[in-house]
DNA sequence: AAGTATATTGAACGCATGGTCAATACGGCA
DNA sequence: TGCCGTATTGACCATGCGTTCAATATACTT
């Protein structure tokens, strides 16, 4: 049989991942709030005591939860064919596209994320982890949103890189979370809509087959 | 003295009152979590048995306070200034530049609101009032987009009043709840920013010294 | 084969929660 | 004043939680 016999002695890097693979799918199917320790242990074949031994403590098991969350869900990739997109605005829009259309085809990950957000309302270590992690990303737009504005500084008068940046973030995430809570919106349609409208903000024409359209 | 004393009887509405306010402070201040039975009674000056007689269940307390929230939270009000506003776009920017203020000016609130949001996820009867609410809220916006679309066919070609509608929505509640994760950022700066973004979106020229900036 | 270190178990503890209910205190009424 | 309906109390219950820990099983070493 593939994999670790339960009641058999193994590797604790190997544990821990049993464990936090767990903990993640237990959340996924059924929010934060599902994560106790009896049931990580049941689901990962173990005894309770072990996911303590293993972890040391519920909420040092939620910051592996948190951060195995994050690692996808706020990694900004910059792949080769939007870095070969020379035109600032559209390179920025492409970005854009990109993240919508990858949120949007990842709900639980979404979920969980906007969990956390608001457990990090009320405790600290998972609100600091939190912000880290939303201005890390907020960062990683910057240098493309200063583009934008240095190639047309008549674009947006008055505007700032951090700003724009941190509009956009914004603005990612209303939209991901907006299509969580209603998901009954034609999601690609909403999307669709939202890419239009920044477009236009870019001052791009909009593309009409491109991007989430060719997922049809 | 002002008020009902502790240990005499009350008419059951102001009873209600009393225990649903306590519940909301006790929200407003430490989270939903700190909402349970024993710590309403005691900040209400009850005892905890009184709290479930008249609210039979906690589920139903809960609801009290969402709704509580919901009647200020996404209570669109517009106002005869507003209202009087001819052209579409300059009037949609005004009604998103008071909505935005109002949320911005309430941090307990909006806090709640997100909270409730998330705790919808999971919860049913949570999860659908926020829904008929948000679905209430972008129905507000939905006439005032028809106009601005309307009045100029060419500035979104494809798009709906729906989706604008929803967008709008989807925007001021990204926004807002940056707001509150992010309280380092300058929040009016970043309102000003998001509202240059919006004037610019829909061909207004941004007000420099109006708005947001008159409260500075 | 014997010994040792440690991964693993599962029962138990202390605590907090939502909810129940018999007893009680109170206010209006005859 | 005495009675009655009900608002009110606070102890109590069952449940579930995170955590602890002595006992046990396992794998590695000699």
């Amino acid at each position: 049989m593939r994999g670790i016999m339960p009641g058999t002695k193994a590797n604790e890097a190997v544990r821990r991942e049993q464990i936090r693979a767990a903990a993640y799918g237990l959340a996924a199917e059924s929010g934060l709030r599902a994560i106790t320790i009896r049931e990580v242990a049941e689901r990962a074949g173990l005894s309770p005591g072990l996911v303590l031994f293993h972890y040391g403590s519920k909420e040092l098991l939620m910051q592996a939860v948190l951060n195995c969350v994050l690692e996808t869900t706020t990694a900004l990739r910059i792949g080769s064919e939007i870095a070969a997109i020379e035109a600032p605005g559209e390179q920025l829009l492409a970005l854009l596209r990109q993240e919508m259309a990858r949120l949007s085809g990842e709900p639980l990950l979404t979920r969980l994320f906007f969990e956390f957000w608001s457990a990090g309302l009320w405790d600290p270590a998972i609100g600091a982890r939190m912000k880290q992690e939303l201005d890390r990303y907020r960062e990683a737009f910057r240098p493309m949103a200063e583009e934008v504005l240095n190639a047309d500084p008549d674009l947006f008068p008055g505007a700032t890189a951090d700003g724009l940046a941190a509009v956009i973030v914004s603005f990612i995430k209303g939209c991901s979370v907006q299509s969580l809570i209603e998901p009954d919106l034609d999601i690609k349609g909403f999307l669709g809509a939202a890419e239009g409208l920044l477009a236009q903000l870019l001052r791009i024409p909009a593309p009409r087959h491109a991007g989430l359209d060719a997922q049809r």
